[in-house]
RNA sequence: GGGCGAUUAACUCAGCGGCUAGAGUGCCAUCUUCACACGGUGGAAGUCGCAGGUUCGAUUCCUGCAUCGCCCA
């Protein structure tokens, strides 16, 4: 019999082939279906900055486990890809490439032409990032791909920018942010990297003013770093308890160089008392802590900075256009001259600088829009709260649950979201912005402009005012403009208008009228991310559904209705059942989700999030691009094939740990494996040049091999490999777990394949099954109920396991071992094969055997494959959404030898095992008794072969095995007597209370047996009484630890009392066990 | 500074108030036996981070310490 299965499992063809297959019959699209509930999963957009890394590998595949999964339970499983603009990383990363390849910065292009830039690099990745979603085979319904700039996101961007700024949860306000002088913007904080400067700590003294105005003659010493900031002090701060200066809070000190005079404060978070002289100086305008302490303490804040970080007019005459250093000398010499510098030591200096520009940042107060989080006026619930209230009555739920605390006291703490970014790249603020002497002229240039009759604005109380504008808007406009008015520096007011989507005109009249002007900035990434689960789904359009792509085929219905006239997919799909990320963006992603989820649709975005583990490197650390240790996926998949690398990642899938990947990189020309190395250390040392090609340079860089010394390319997710150069690709080890439980499971069912000649579908009959089928169905239904359950608790690294264990160390090796004589029988016929030409006194044995144990009575092949076909396609359907490639090639071939199956009645099996059912066997096929009884043959077997292996008993010669024990384990020994034979080339010679144990024999002991293998003349006695001491005294060390608890009577009082009968109960049974041994030893002894 | 998590075999990880603390890889021995050497069979290998405490009993719970990581400030 020849297979037409080749030895091992080729991964490349069935996926390219299962991929085209699965998409051309649509087995991903998800579409409203009154029949089905829905199965909604929201991925969580990857950033188009670069190709996905291992992380995404691991959420994807979780997704994907998830997404198949309840498909197969009858869901009508959507999973929503699409990528996410990114704002601030990407118009980054362009911009830096741009400069180093052409020397240009985005000034040099301007607005329009760097955007363009952006789009390209966009599609080139984003086309990448999905290619890559796909060859790790994720089911996504790629017609309703989004992108967050696309246009069904940026209307509901729009709508909800403009609902938050009418119902007032948007404003315009300071923010101290990272400001980078040389290229006058702001940048966020992972854009901000920190090194020691050599820098100074000078100390000085401001005097104290006395309630009467005058100078007390007392001074307070503080010591500062940045000496110039003093032009914006606001207050001397103290420690509440501090003694030395309880005297002079609420009193004023004197800034000497300005003469302005500022307040003495206490505050407990901002002073310490050990530090220094304990007293520090306030600049809330300049220094993160310092603003903070402002709020707290109502202090003023002021802008000491032009953007280009020279000194403004609050310097005065004597500082005013000085730069930030120059103006530190100056003041440091003025402090000198009034008498008031006290020392200055030199100091290293942690400096924030500008990943961008490389020079030193200042923290800045600017202008940006922020979205109101608090809790609204009269203690109705704000945005916030809305989100804190949907986890607190578990609407959504954490699993692991500890990972809702981090969500709950961010949220806790109300802050105001900054929702604005000094960027290019991203969704424009829909304000327009214009100034006048006062609301009335504001008024009436509205007015005109809209051609409406007028604004009735004309208060001067900008509070009360903008509660005017509210209503004074005209029926007609109210869903079209909002407004806002504020005033400016400068005295003027300031009409902000907000237009909600779809005012082209009205936005090209504002263009046009020249004192409107539309705001510049852009919006937070997260703005639009947050709308994800529902704008994916065409929110805000209640009439349509949203669009599917361009090059969709267009088969199938889209919904239920052929012309709908409502948004079916959002009614339907929407709220979304499970949320599957990384835990890092549980505050900036999750929470806002559910917060714009509540505001836009009334209803959570989701029931569940799931929180996975994070991927390390082989040293513990995160894999970054700084770092240049990340690993591009399709490496591995290239290597070990996809679903080797889908079901290694889902064993890694657990609750507490992250998950360490050594990695390390194959030489193209020699093979060796060279270990990924600590920056700069060990085998592989990363040349400086290697880092600026991982900060997203274009130049490709090549490394030695340190043992052939030939040169190559090293693979990283970072940038694209010279497909005219040899590469070093990244290899792990640990995914040869999943490749190895592959081939085996490829393996086994190639055997089956193998041996399914003949077969013929058909009713099974319980009388019909064998010890082994009823076994292998008890543990089938088992693992199968396991696995349900542990899905639905998203523990995918017990589910795995479960899964292994159950293919390789009960499947593989006992049931098809032990099926494989009922299979072979149809070419013997008879009862006599097995013992081939070997007709010894143990043959005559064996025929002493009850009738049960004869194998090949008249239909054993018949439902040994028909027990062996049920049992892999169901475990076929079980590992699918684990392994979905090698499920369908091998789904296929079943298909062709076995088209009806089933475990007791045949049916016909589905088109694709993508959408076979999930399997459900009845409990009623577990029997504890029966696995209990199993077991028994398992451990009689591995005594045999451990017998085998210890006198080094070849595989083939045949032993007499003897079992003491009771008659009704006797019994059932003798039933499975053939499986002695068949697996441990043993003959039950023969079992009861009454055997004896013969002379010169090896022996063994179960719980309830005792077993004896005679080994005339092979036996040593020596080496056998030494195996027996040393099991004796394994015996009485537990014997030992067991009688002592029971000889304390604190145990036995204390402990419940199933303990104590436990503890009893194995004491007999090992006391009996050594009883037993001691007897060995002593005929031994004897002999 | 606050919070969360981790520390168990050479490596990567499970586990648990009481069973002889497990798995995969690696290692040793052996077998190219008709599904699989990406395999079979057998085996060796652990002071459960350190110090206390609670308990009849702690690797497991508590406290402190050390080390590592992550998030937030």
């Amino acid at each position: 019999m020849t297979s037409e299965l080749p030895k091992q499992y080729q991964p490349s063809e069935a996926q390219s082939r299962w991929l085209d297959y699965w998409q051309e019959n649509g087995y991903f699209d998800a579409n409203p279906n009154s029949e089905k509930p829905p199965h909604t999963i929201m991925i969580p957009l990857p950033n188009v900055t670069g190709a996905l890394h291992m992380g995404h590998a691991l959420n994807g595949t979780l997704q994907d486990l998830i997404t198949r999964w309840r498909r197969m339970q009858g869901y009508e499983a959507l999973w929503m890809p699409g990528t996410d603009h990114a704002g601030i990383a990407t118009q980054a990363v362009v911009e830096r490439r741009m400069f180093e390849e052409e020397g240009l910065t985005r000034h040099d292009i301007g607005r329009e032409a760097l955007v363009e830039r952006i789009w390209k690099w966009k599609d080139s990745y984003e086309k990448r990032i999905l290619e890559q979603l796909r060859q790790l085979g994720a089911s996504c319904d790629w017609r309703r791909t989004r992108f967050t700039l696309d246009e069904t996101c940026s209307k509901a961007v729009r709508r909800t920018f403009f609902r938050f700024f009418k119902d007032g949860l948007i404003f315009r306000g300071k923010r101290l942010v990272n400001w980078d002088p040389h290229l006058q913007t702001a940048v966020a904080n992972d854009e901000v990297f920190h090194e020691e400067v050599d820098g100074h700590f000078w100390t000085f003294t401001y005097p104290v003013v006395g309630e009467d105005g005058e100078l007390t003659g007392d001074k307070l010493a503080f010591s500062t770093t940045r000496p110039e900031t003093m032009i914006g002090d606001s207050a001397v701060c103290v420690h509440p308890t501090d003694e030395r200066y309880e005297h002079l809070v609420g009193l004023k000190c004197r800034i000497p160089v300005t003469g302005r005079d500022i307040p003495i404060i206490a505050d407990a978070l901002l002073a310490k008392k050990e530090l220094g002289t304990g007293c520090v100086k306030v600049t809330p305008a300049h220094d993160h802590n310092d603003y903070a302490c402002g709020l707290r303490n109502d202090l003023e804040q002021i802008n000491i900075l032009n953007p280009d970080a020279t000194i403004n007019e609050t310097g005065g005459e004597k500082y005013q256009g000085m730069d930030r250093y120059d103006c530190r000398t100056k003041i440091v010499e003025d402090m000198e001259a009034l008498g008031h510098f006290v020392e200055v030591e030199d100091r290293k200096i942690e400096l924030a600088h500008s990943d961008r520009s490389k020079s030193p940042v200042e923290p800045y107060l600017s202008d940006q829009w922020f979205v109101k989080m608090d809790d609204l006026e009269g203690g109705k619930p704000g945005l916030a709260q809305s989100a804190m209230d949907a986890v607190d009555d578990r609407r959504v739920r954490f699993f692991p649950q500890r990972y809702q605390r981090t969500y709950l006291d961010w949220l806790g703490e109300k802050r105001d979201w900054c929702i604005s970014r000094q960027l290019w790249w991203g969704h424009q603020i829909p304000v327009w912005v214009a100034s006048f002497p006062t609301p009335g002229a504001a008024s009436a240039a509205l007015s005109q402009l809209l051609s409406v009759e007028s604004f009735a604005f004309d208060s001067t109380g900008i509070p009360e005012l903008n509660e005017q504008l509210n209503s004074s808007v005209p029926d007609e406009w109210k869903e079209r403009l909002a407004l806002q008015v504020a005033r400016s520096e400068s005295g003027d007011f300031e009409l902000l208008v907000c237009l909600s989507p779809g005012n082209e005109n009205v936005e090209a009249a504002f263009e046009e009228s020249g004192f409107f002007q539309r705001e510049e900035d852009v919006l937070d990434t997260w703005f639009s991310s947050a709308l994800w689960p529902h704008a994916t789904l065409g929110w805000p359009d209640a009439e349509n559904n949203p669009p599917l792509a361009d090059d969709s085929d267009g088969s199938g219905p889209s919904t239920l209705d052929s012309q709908p006239s409502r948004n079916e997919v959002l009614d339907y799909f929407y709220p979304g059942n499970v949320l599957i990320t990384s835990r890092d963006i549980i505050t900036l992603w999750v929470a806002r989700m559910v917060l714009t989820g509540i505001y836009n649709m009334g209803d959570i975005p989701f029931g569940h999030v799931h929180v996975h583990p994070k991927i390390l490197d082989g040293f513990g650390q995160t894999m970054s691009k700084s770092k240049g240790n990340g690993c591009d996926p399709q490496d591995l998949i290239d290597r070990y094939g996809t679903d080797a690398v889908r079901f290694s990642i889902a064993s890694f899938a657990g609750e507490t740990q992250d998950v360490k990947l050594p990695m390390g990189y194959e030489c193209p020309h020699c093979q060796t494996v060279v270990p990924q190395a600590l920056d700069g250390k060990g085998p592989m040392v990363k040349p400086a040049s290697v880092k600026v090609a991982l900060r997203g340079s274009s130049e490709k860089v090549l490394m030695p091999c340190p043992k052939c010394k030939k040169e190559s390319q090293f693979s990283t997710p970072q940038y694209d490999l010279d497909p005219a150069q040899p590469a070093a690709t990244m290899v792990s080890e640990r995914f040869e777990y999943g490749r190895n439980f592959c081939n085996k499971l490829w393996n086994a069912a190639r055997f089956a394949i193998m041996n399914l000649e003949g077969y013929t579908p058909g009713k099974i009959e319980e009388s019909d099954l064998r010890l082994e089928d009823r076994w292998v169905l008890s543990r089938l239904s088992r693992v199968t109920e396991e696995v349900t359950t542990l899905l639905g608790r998203y523990q995918f690294d017990k589910a795995t396991q479960a899964i292994r264990d159950f293919t390789w160390n009960e499947f593989c090796d006992w049931y098809l071992e032990m099926i494989k004589p009922r299979l072979k029988d149809e070419s013997q016929g008879s009862r006599d094969e097995g013992q081939g030409s070997e007709p010894t006194a143990l043959a005559a044995g064996s025929e002493s055997r009850p009738d049960a144990s004869a194998f090949g009575s008249g239909n054993e092949r018949e439902v040994a494959q028909r027990v062996l076909v049920g049992v892999l396609d169901g475990l076929i359907r079980l590992l699918q959404p684990f392994t979905p490639f090698i499920c369908e090639e091998l789904w296929q071939k079943l298909k062709d030898i076995a088209p009806e199956r089933g475990l007791f009645e045949p049916q016909a099996a589905a088109e694709s095992s993508m959408i076979a059912s999930w399997p459900e066997l009845p409990a009623s096929l577990q029997d504890e008794a029966l696995e209990d009884r199993f077991s028994r043959l398992q451990e009689t077997v591995v005594a045999v072969r451990n017998i085998r292996a210890v006198y080094g008993i070849g595989p083939n010669v045949p032993v007499k095995l003897f079992m003491k024990c009771e008659p009704g384990v006797a019994e059932e020994l003798q039933v499975c007597a053939d499986q002695f034979e068949n697996l441990a080339k043993t003959i039950l010679e023969a079992a009861g209370a009454e055997v004896d144990r013969p002379a010169a024999s090896a022996s063994f002991n179960l719980k309830d047996a005792d077993g004896f293998v005679p080994l005339e003349g092979l036996v040593d006695v020596g080496a056998e009484l030494d195996r027996q001491k040393k099991e004796a005294d394994k015996l009485r060390g537990f014997i030992k630890g067991h009688s002592g608890k029971l000889k304390n009577e604190k145990f036995v009082s204390n402990a419940p009392e199933k303990v104590v009968a436990e503890v009893r109960e194995t004491l007999a049974g090992l006391e009996k066990q050594l009883e037993s041994v001691e007897a060995v030893i002593a005929q031994l002894g004897d002999g």
